[in-house]
DNA sequence: AATGAATGAGAATTCATTCAT
DNA sequence: AATGAATGAATTCTCATTCAT
């Protein structure tokens, strides 16, 4: 018996009932194991939910950090972002969703905490998009909006994608990162050549098979 | 009394703590009565969830049929989805949120006729996107996907917009709109003198005052 | 709108579910008005409950003691008092398993005045066992006993016995003054030609229509 | 700690209150123990007073058709029936109570259940009613009500039996047999010599000590 | 490492009752 | 006479958590 066990069948759990309407009991018995044995694992429930989420958010800021490290140009910069952001929503789709949905229902001290990793991952969008526009390579009626905009755009892919569906992820990925271009009319030449698709990483709290709910 | 009071105390909790986390005296203690008294306005927490939700999709759903119905030319209906899309979300973000992320929290029942309703609304983007791209008013590399991104993109206005904030509600309407132009490689220039732009329902259950969280 | 048709809706509730079991709003229902209405004829729940059992015990009381005014024989006396106690539980079962069933509900006050009454009905039972018992009229291995079980066997015809049944009140009447002969071992010559069988009281309480439960 | 602890405490407290008037904290706090423990040992209240019933009726047919199997004589099988119901009724007063009084606040389900066991034992007292006519052992103006007859006048033993009365148990029963024979006119002198009485079994269920109401 | 038993706190909901209309 | 609105107290049951084994 391990703790990714444990953690899958948190984020299977949570992402598909919420953290609040997950029992402790419940999720032992998804992990096959005795609800108070969890408490070998994490001391709280609200301990092994922040555990899932500070190594996701982890893991998107070192991914993104990554990404823009590639290159100075901004736009290969962006297509790299966009690209691990969308390959690590893919990849992660329920861990990605428990990161974002149950932030809410964090108490005070590790509400602030993670919110402050979510802030250090935008910030990497916000630096891309800002350089960009400062260098003239990006155009955009209003900066902010357009991070906004981009960013949620990908989130949304942990909603509908699946590893078996109409497109590959690396598919995905290139449409994403089209539409990031036209949104700050990037000029796409730029990219030609660049391989800045990376492969994502799976987590641990990941559970295999399929989401929670139907596909669009 | 009225329900709208409890409506408003009701999405204001639900939206910052989810509903499962909220309960039904925090509940009665927010709207200023007992908790008892909530049961004469409705039979169940969950079925005060299911008219907060009912009324909003049904309004949505209104409102972007009515856009449909301003033109026929895809791009300036295009233009109206999203921009009453974008309104409704801002004039209503705490019964937005509500509506989309407690679907989950649901009975089977209740949450198949929800689903229903939100499958109506997004149809309705579906069917715009799907005629401008065989008319050749658009063109995109997938269409389901750009169809996602447009819908995603707007619905996080619910995340940071402020009534109050640096951009007026019709500078956002518009910005999206320029973005889900972008997107599509829809010719802004048919846009021109048109006023696509209608002021937003403002529902009986959304909270006045600032929203759940700070801005970005 | 009377008391009656309340009362009425009061026994048939508590005989079909208990007075604990029954709802001050359900029985308002029953009764075809509102529950705050209720409290124009009674102070409360268990006044209404105590009312319903004063009346059935004062009439059983009554009538019981009007059947060993009828002669100074103890053969006819018991011949009397056990068809006043058989027709009158047949005329009223629900109010009489209500008035036996719901002592235990009442608070300490009226629990003793209930108790008192019914001590005091069981008493004729007693007096006309006894004084049988004297002159020699009975004969029985235990008089208590005897007693006992002549009350709890009249009794039970509150469970099955049904106006429009197999048997006639008279017939059930009868029957059941000849078992009570038999356990006291009475000369049943002694009853030839008398008249024992009065009608018995139908009270306000005795809902109209079937009983409680499936007859035997 | 153990379960019969609780069906004690749970049948004391149903017989001298009523089902529905006991609160399962109070059943909790009489038993000893939380509240919140009961649900380790049932399901819920309504199951625990199910389980209550089901022994009490399974042991009830156990005792009577093994009273039955002792002789192919109506008349001993009726003096060891109505041995054993009187026995049994005084070795368990309370939770012969409470399975008879109670049954009325069960669910559906529940109620048929154990409806059909409360009818399978009483038809024992049919049968042999009407084969002691068939074959001219006894007489009786009508077969159905010397039945409930009966069943009534034992049952109402759990009234007023206590193992330190005036008479021991086995002169109660005694008694009772010699009250069936007079009801149904049978022949006495078949009994002389037979020992149809047999010691009671006590049920886990039965609360030690004096009973709930003070005796007549 | 793992668990069954146990519990105090809290959940949603219903209760009998009051009162202004 | 009758009622809809309102409520404090109580209901059954579930909760996350602890601990001896």
């Amino acid at each position: 018996m391990n703790i990714g066990k444990v953690q899958q069948a948190a984020v299977l759990l949570f992402a598909r009932q919420g953290f609040a309407a997950t029992g402790i009991r419940e999720l032992g018995a998804s992990a096959g194991i005795n609800s108070a044995t969890i408490y070998h694992y994490t001391g709280s429930k609200e301990e092994l939910l922040v555990q899932v989420m500070r190594t996701c958010l982890d893991e998107m800021i070192a991914s993104g950090s990554a990404a823009l490290r590639l290159s100075a140009e901004p736009t290969i910069q962006l297509a790299a972002l966009v690209s691990a952001h969308v390959g690590f929503t893919a990849a992660n789709p329920l861990t990605a969703r428990v990161a974002e949905y149950e932030m809410r229902v964090l108490s005070p001290l590790n509400r602030e905490a993670m919110q402050k990793l979510r802030d250090d991952y935008e910030s990497l969008f916000a630096q891309v998009v800002e350089r960009g526009i400062r260098v003239g390579d990006f155009s955009t009626e209003d900066p902010t909006m357009a991070r906004l905009a981009l960013m949620e755009m990908g989130t949304g892919v942990a909603h509908w994608y699946r590893p078996d569906g109409r497109l590959t992820l690396s598919e995905v990925q290139h449409n994403f990162v089209m539409m990031a271009c036209k949104i700050l009319s990037a000029d796409r030449s730029m990219l030609a050549g660049i391989n800045f698709i990376h492969p994502p990483v799976q987590l641990a709290s990941e559970p295999p098979g399929v989401p929670v709910v139907s596909a669009h």
